[in-house]
DNA sequence: GCGACAG
DNA sequence: ATCTTGTCGC
């Protein structure tokens, strides 16, 4: 895919300390999209996933990028990258540890998609710069972000029936994202926009890509492949 | 000051 | 993220 473009405006020094990040994401989150409601899933054709698993040993890691077909689900491209871990893991700052390998995964693709999908929070983060929008500044493509687990906002209760929803509301009553549930009584995940869509497209899409299980078939698959990935080096 | 804290 | 046995259900 194409990662030239906006992509190399909004690149960088990678930071390697806690004190750069921290700057950097400050600028990365200063050239988010956060007014275009960009594609509607009717207008998209490719839609990809990323995952990084990591080693439970040593600083190994794999990265997956998943292109599926947005209409009928089927993986179109799969592009894998074996590395090794560049930053630790800190709670707001996890794209420092994941985006480089991921980037790198994206990179390896021949077909250019549409929309990108990830693991983890957009704007619903400390400093409104979580991963999603990360992602989607360093590629130029409209992206958000789906969580599994709760991070620092809060919610109402959730309809159990699969498409009911609750906004993930900041202190000063600002929208950051939703709390949707895909799965009728199954727990709900945590959708919030990155750059260049609307939080309304981001939960259709992400509805329409989890049509069976929890999660976007995008995450499924790119956890499975990088994982899968990861055993067989590791071992 | 102390804990909590996406993956 | 990763570790980790059995168990309930389609």
């Amino acid at each position: 895919m194409d990662t030239h473009g906006s992509g190399s405006r909004a690149r960088a020094a990678w930071p390697r300390s806690v004190d750069e990040a921290l700057a950097e994401q400050e600028r990365m989150r200063g050239l988010a999209d956060l007014t275009s409601p960009g594609p509607a899933p009717g207008n998209v054709r490719l839609v990809a996933g990323v995952d990084v698993s990591y080693a439970r040993q040593g600083d190994a890691l794999v990265a997956a990028a998943v292109v599926l077909d947005a209409t009928t689900l089927e993986t179109v491209e799969v592009a894998l990258v074996e590395g090794t871990v560049t930053f630790p893991y800190v709670p707001g700052l996890l794209a420092f540890r994941e985006l480089p390998p991921v980037m790198a995964a994206l990179e390896k693709l021949t077909c250019g998609p549409d929309l990108l999908v990830c693991d983890g929070y957009g704007v619903a983060h400390p400093r409104r710069a979580g991963l999603a929008v990360q992602l989607g500044v360093l590629t130029g493509l409209p992206c958000f972000g789906v969580a599994k687990t709760p991070f620092v906002f809060g919610h109402q209760e959730v309809g159990e029936e699969r498409g009911y929803g609750a906004a993930l509301t900041s202190d000063d009553d600002e929208v950051v994202g939703r709390v949707l549930r895909t799965q009728p009584g199954v727990k709900p995940v945590f959708v919030s926009v990155g750059h260049a869509i609307s939080l309304d497209h981001a939960c259709a899409h992400t509805l329409r890509l989890a049509p069976r299980y929890r999660l976007p078939e995008t995450t499924r698959r790119a956890d499975h492949l990088s994982r899968e990935r990861l055993r067989a080096i590791t071992l």
